[in-house]
DNA sequence: AAAAACTGTAATATAAATTATATCAGTTGT
DNA sequence: ACAACTGATATAATTTATATTACAGTTTTT
């Protein structure tokens, strides 16, 4: 997770918390962020296609929460913007087959990736959506 | 967290863990884990600087714990090779100041990535070298 | 004192991931 | 029919990560 997603799903999140059950653009979103509509609107995608929101299209259109704040976790939206990163990186390729270390090491790492993400995710489920926006009230 | 500087630390660990006190050269390391010599040296660097590694110049030199794996715990290696990075990614820049939400994301994010890492490092610091190595033996 | 086996570091190149931008067809309200 | 939207795709620019090469400096052995 080297990457600013996280970040932007949550200032979204945040953002339609802040419009209640008005449809908010992917123009107004982006313009908060500061970044380009079209990859709002891809990041939009993602939350919608997880259900934390619904948009919709034409005029007047835009997207909202499909849930209230209160029932949104990260967790949820950790899940949705990681895709296949990691918490705690990558593995290498290959390592060496013929080593010991080298022939067990990625099944040991992923035992140990498996364990701190569930702790990690475990401890993002206890934060809501509607406790982290009240700072912006 | 998008690259591999985890994994390659706790691998190095964990040959030194199973070479006991002798030193162990770059380029076997660099064998193991299939990886550039002058890479893995640049990674013994970072161990070294964080004091969980000791390593000798010249023949017959290499790298070794600088303590026993059971007092050797997975926090100091993920904070040895976190640099400025964050479990939960990266902010984005400029957020809108105009903006209730884009004046106080960062901020509001910066508490929330603090607090998840706290807990995070904790969960870390639970799991020792000596526990992890086991599964070489 | 010279050779050999190492480390430490820097410079440079390559590859991969992330972010940005532009474009346009399709939808919906007026 | 027009305007304000979304959804999706293609392409470019930028940043980050990894790899490679080279070489000066250290330590042991002969």
């Amino acid at each position: 997770m080297n990457n600013t997603r996280f970040a932007v799903g949550v200032h979204i999140l945040s953002l339609l918390s802040c419009h209640g059950e008005d449809y908010v653009s992917s123009e107004l979103i982006a313009k908060s962020i500061n970044m380009n509509p079209a990859m709002v609107r891809k990041e939009l995608g993602v939350l919608r296609q997880t259900g934390l929101i619904e948009s919709k299209e034409g005029i007047g259109g835009g997207s909202r929460l499909a849930r209230k704040p209160e029932h949104i976790s990260f967790d949820e939206v950790y899940l949705a913007v990681k895709e296949d990163s990691h918490v705690l990186g990558l593995y290498r390729e290959d390592p060496n087959q013929q080593c010991p270390v080298g022939a067990k090491i990625n099944q040991a790492l992923e035992g140990l990736f498996q364990e701190v993400e569930t702790a990690f995710l475990l401890k993002l489920r206890m934060m809501s959506l509607a406790e982290f926006t009240k700072v912006f009230r």
